[in-house]
DNA sequence: GTGGTCTAGACCACT
DNA sequence: GTGGTCTAGACCACG
């Protein structure tokens, strides 16, 4: 799988990697219980420090989206991956919200922005890149 | 208005603000040509450093929200807000994709995240508030 | 004379003000000896503060443009205009610099460059306005 | 690079900074890509708050002349200059246009304003300082 | 009284 | 050690 950085981003480098990685499952690129590269091949791969994918592994085991065995290193939950909980409707609202305000005040309209949910939903599915 | 902090967030105060008054503007409830508080009275109002809200009311009016008057005070843009502009389009992209990438994840299906999202846009538009 | 402000500018009203009767003077519109309106009737034309109107007149007498007259009231100066002094070659010089290295890293060629002074130089002789 | 201020000036010290190096880039004594010195080590340099520095540092970005990378520093953008947008030729006549107008009234003639403006070009690209 | 600017000093996230 | 954020308190220009 090919992690893109964007070193100027405003976002963490460690977001980026969770979010890619989150992208890559979501798109069926990673599947459950397949390898994902140990944290110094990966941070070597594409140059970043040790502890920003410790950090990014940390985090997305925590959401239940990886497992991390000591030797035998790091997996796609093979368990399957995290349902629905309320805390994440709650976190789902809260980011939602602020962009969709903003969708209101530009003045798009429901259905299209629908229509933009829609499209990026079965993009990511067929996993077309941004840049594609 | 009302406006509510969650000191505790890792969202910034000054981008809470944002959202905050952004989402005013979308509900209806801040009209354009309507006047906000000043920096000064609005920060004491809500309990912080004034230099706090004018970060959130300079790059409200950096994206062409409201306008800053010299001595008159901060209104809300009378001539309309911004339209959809290519570079609001990719930001947009940017923030709603992993959101999305997660939903997938987590097995919420395209009809029921369309709903959370049309259900989100129907209460800005009336002005309910998370909390409500 | 028509003037237009802008009440958003982050120019101040009197600088705008100055700026309007100097291009006046310079497209022709305003002839040395001819009167400019008092200070109460501009301020009450205008819809700004009298210091304002006053803070203008008194910086345009002080650089040379203009004579006020206790009773008679105001008028272009009649003897003329202002030389090109060190001073104000200094200014000038303090005043292009910065425009001129922001054209240059934009990648404005100096005949491009040229070309837009020349041109403005003429529109404004010609007593052509920003929006015309 | 060696930094001038004036704190006699009327121009607020961030702004002298974005002249001095928007001017540095145009004389190619800063080059794309090249490190700009770290918020701090500048502000103890000069002598200034670093909250100014911070200031000067975020407007470049914004237009475009730096960037900012979260832990490494800044950089002048690698990515070249920004180009000659619409918002600029607007702002750049609006900046002229009353410069001009005083020329005009002092009976500056086209021409030597025209070798005034070519000069200063040719001193900025030739990293030419004003006292020199 | 308004926003604009600057200072001084602090804590935090990130790498 | 880097920039990001926040606070507290000050002075100034403007109208």
């Amino acid at each position: 799988m090919i992690i893109r950085l964007d070193m100027q981003s405003d976002l963490p480098i460690y977001t980026q990697l969770m979010n890619q990685i989150i992208e890559g499952i979501a798109s069926g690129e990673l599947k459950p219980g397949e390898d994902l590269p140990s944290v110094r091949s990966l941070a070597s791969d594409i140059g970043v420090n040790l502890h920003t994918i410790n950090k990014a592994y940390t985090l997305l085991k925590q959401e239940g989206f990886i497992q991390i065995h000591r030797q035998k290193g790091v997996v796609v939950n093979p368990e399957g991956m995290p349902g629905i909980t309320p805390e994440y409707e709650q976190k789902q609202a809260e980011q939602l919200r602020p962009m969709i305000a903003e969708a209101i005040c530009r003045s798009v309209d429901k259905e299209h922005l629908l229509q933009i949910v829609e499209s990026l939903y079965d993009d990511i599915l067929h996993g077309e890149k941004e840049n594609a």
